[in-house]
DNA sequence: AAAGAGATTTGATACAGATCAAATTTACCT
DNA sequence: AGGTAAATTTGATCTGTATCAAATCTCTTT
């Protein structure tokens, strides 16, 4: 496994420009409203952007945390790692979302992010924006962005805790659902950019389980499974899936 | 469901003396080598207790959030419920621990806080700290408490989709004795403050499994159940339990 | 286009843990 | 202290999902 930091990248490079200001997706990472003034001084002075081909590492666990990344384009898994040797998917992440959150309690990154497909981030010095203050009005929206993680942590939990197999699967593709259209796409039909292996480590169940439950809910004719494109026929009856079986 | 906030408490009252200052879980809640001063100024312009009891909630999901509240005694569930109705035990916490991170996004509790003994919180006006430039150093603290929030929601999201049950119940109990021992308790012997049913909702299994798991190890020797007090008698063994069965 | 590796589906079987039920212990209340 | 309700344990059975195995399907490389 490569344990190394990635390599260090000069600030006052020439990719600063176009950072936030023309960002298709700026209100999801920055505040809304907030003063032009700020967003020029966000992409003069704070914001660099690296590309990550599929397949590739954004950062490793145990890397030295050294900025949060704001996803511009493309799609990433968070893997961690049990003490046992243990790995499982915690999260999936698309644009507009921020990553490293983790890593900031001890200065070290405690999961590994992957591309899932070639994309771009941009990096968010934290400490820097902490010490300008002029910038003091973002931290809060930092504290917005952790406090929604660890809700959305909560709800993972209660999905991994309580409900039954193709519920966790159907939850997971409404997720998909709506974060597509939250961004402009089509909450009915997207292409999974992760294997069904992946979609069973963060779901908690075997490949074959979810196979199975995805043919299950195709032959139910609630959705289209091709290949990795899923296509939501009936969203009404596959939102009422979940809660059907009250199990645990 | 009681979906009032609860009485809004005069900030000025009497309550304000010995707060942080000589509080035997400041380093827990607070940022180790704080300058005097600014504990001073914690302690006679921010904090403010308040009392719950058994059973009481110190805040319910929905609640209007106005601060962060530090456990200075006792012990408390956080409980979260899906929409469908599902609710699921998402945290045990214990002194020196901070609730109500989950609440910053929306200034509204995402889930409800019950005390499983007589307890005593701090509370941490975190806006009032935000606006507050000398208290600017804890701000950062509050970022790591937050982060650290979500690795360990992480760790649980891992125990609960790749652990089976006996294991899931070790790592709970060997959190517990962790944690107890960093507060100067033994680790090992304690009283579980919740009952088998609260820790299967944590856990995500029945209340019948975890009374089995606990037969189980007791018989096995490595720890003695007896009610609610747990005692440790093979911590090595304990800890080698979880994986052993590398399954999921 | 063929070959090979990887991903996915499908089938058969085994098992962990849920469910249902009842006995026993513990906690709570007057 | 005594009576009652709640919590816990233990047993028997059932079920969802893991596991093992093999057959497709898909993508990449030459």
């Amino acid at each position: 496994m490569n344990t190394e930091n990635p390599p260090k990248i000069n600030i006052n490079s020439s990719s600063l420009k176009l950072a936030c200001s023309n960002c298709s997706v700026r209100e999801l990472c920055m505040p809304v409203g907030l003063n032009p003034d700020l967003f020029e001084m966000l992409d003069k002075q704070i914001y660099i952007r690296r590309h990550i081909k599929t397949g590739a590492a954004l950062y490793h666990s145990g890397n030295q945390f050294n900025s949060l990344y704001a996803i511009k384009r493309g799609f990433f898994k968070t893997e961690t790692l049990t003490e046992d040797g243990r790995v499982q998917i915690t999260g999936f992440h698309m644009m507009g979302e921020i990553l490293g959150f983790d890593g900031i309690d001890h200065e070290k990154h405690m999961c590994t992010s992957i591309a899932l497909e070639d994309s771009e981030v941009c990096l968010i010095p934290l400490e820097k924006i902490e010490k300008t203050p002029e910038l003091h009005v973002i931290q809060h929206h930092f504290y917005q962005l952790m406090s929604r993680e660890i809700f959305q942590d909560h709800t993972m939990m209660m999905l991994l805790g309580s409900m039954q197999g193709e519920e966790r699967l159907v939850a997971f593709i409404l997720s998909l659902s709506r974060r597509y259209e939250a961004r402009g796409y089509s909450p009915f039909e997207f292409v999974l950019r992760m294997k069904r292996e992946e979609i069973g480590s963060y779901l908690g169940m075997k490949l074959e389980t979810v196979s199975r439950a995805l043919t299950k809910l195709h032959g139910q004719g609630v959705l289209n499974v091709k290949k990795k494109t899923i296509r939501i026929l009936d969203m009404k009856r596959l939102r009422k899936i979940i809660g059907t079986s009250l199990s645990k």
